[in-house]
DNA sequence: AATACGTGGTG
DNA sequence: TCACCAAGTAT
């Protein structure tokens, strides 16, 4: 490694030491790593997922479940219902199957990026962060943060996704032996703060010297991102049903095939929108449905606009298939992903039932 | 290699 | 308002 390498490495580390951001799961540079376990969970749901979001998730998980073992040992529905809103429900299950994995070899994880590597939600960024910043590990951690500062560090023209070979080369040459966490968190803080996609604050950065992107002129230009495609729009539509049993009013809930769209997870019934182009489904079955609206809902490759459809009446219809009465009074504890969420919400205005 | 897979924050 | 996008992985 020549002067000029180490010299990124050092910069940033030292700039690291003085603007850490301090956060739930992280422990602050030049203190012992934290427990392998937080470390792992805190990283899976931050994938594709930003940090604000993250953070009462993560307090949740760690008050219900404090070790791997404990996570290991819980219902999978109460898992999934505790990541509900969060989004990736694949995350979940994989999570999960890690857990119990883990839990099997005695509740302590693999040290190795190649070990870690094959745990079910471990990719390569996932095994390389919690090796290095777990484990102490030197590994090269690119994520999308990693992949803007170096974009930008040495002006790679190439566009995503195209320039990963080139950047991960690149985070190699600059990846210190010595604090490899520390370094792919401090690339992180960069990224998050500094180095940013719209109007990134160089005055502020402590490698802008070596900066060749700055050097031209227009940082923000970089990385270049192959075009995306339009999102579609489906439509579909959900059903409430409601019933008073014991007194108690009720709305008939199902759980997703384990696969797929929300899979795993506590839904409304619906006409099969999910495995549709065009939505236009089936009708639950046979009975007055009322009209109660419309959700609109942007998933990752396609909107949805989902009509909801009311049945209150005294005597449900017959052939609900599998499901659960669930009652209304706890439905927050149901755990249902954000589209209904809404939709539910749309019922209970409809039906007077809350705001 | 390309596509499936959520959600909320942000400018 | 709305397009963009985030500590990616699985297939």
């Amino acid at each position: 490694m020549d002067a000029s390498r180490e010299t990124t490495a050092e910069r940033l580390l030292d700039w690291y030491d003085a603007h850490a951001r301090t956060l739930p799961w992280r422990a602050p540079p030049g203190t012992p790593a934290p427990d392998p376990y937080r470390v792992w969970l805190s990283e899976v749901m931050l994938q594709q997922t930003t940090v604000a979001a993250v953070k009462e998730y993560f307090a949740k998980f760690t008050r219900l479940w404090p070790s791997v073992s404990d996570l290991a040992a819980a219902r999978d529905e109460e898992v999934m219902a505790a990541w509900a809103g969060l989004g990736y429900y694949a995350r979940a299950r994989n999570l999960l199957a890690c857990a119990r994995e883990v839990a099997a070899r005695g509740g302590a994880f693999p040290e190795t990026e190649v070990e870690l590597r094959t745990l079910p939600g471990l990719g390569p960024y996932t095994a390389a962060a919690v090796a290095a910043i777990a484990f102490g590990a030197r590994a090269v951690v690119v994520d999308a943060n990693v992949e803007r500062v170096v974009s930008r560090l040495f002006a790679i023209e190439t566009a995503l996704p195209a320039s990963r070979p080139e950047i991960r080369e690149r985070t190699d040459d600059i990846t210190p032996q010595a604090r490899a966490g520390d370094f792919a968190q401090a690339m992180m803080d960069l990224g998050s703060g500094i180095c940013t996609v719209r109007e990134p604050k160089c005055l502020l950065c402590p490698l802008s010297e070596m900066c060749a992107a700055r050097a031209s002129g227009d940082p923000a230009r970089l990385p270049v991102k192959a075009p995306k495609k339009a999102k579609p729009t489906r439509t579909g539509r959900a059903f409430w049903i409601e019933a008073r049993i014991a007194g108690e009013d009720h709305v008939w809930l199902v759980r997703r095939a384990g696969k797929g769209m929300l899979g795993g997870m506590r839904a409304l019934p619906d006409d099969g929108w999910a495995a549709r182009q065009d939505g236009h489904g089936e009708d639950l079955a046979e009975g007055p449905w009322e009209p109660a609206g419309r959700v609109s809902h942007v998933f990752s490759h396609f909107a949805l606009d989902l009509r909801l459809a009311i049945h209150a009446g005294a005597s449900p219809p017959e052939d609900l298939g599998e499901g659960e009465w669930w009652p209304l009074e706890k439905l927050d504890e149901a755990g249902l992903p954000t589209l209904f969420a809404k939709a539910a919400r749309l019922a209970l205005a409809h039906t007077g039932e809350d705001a």
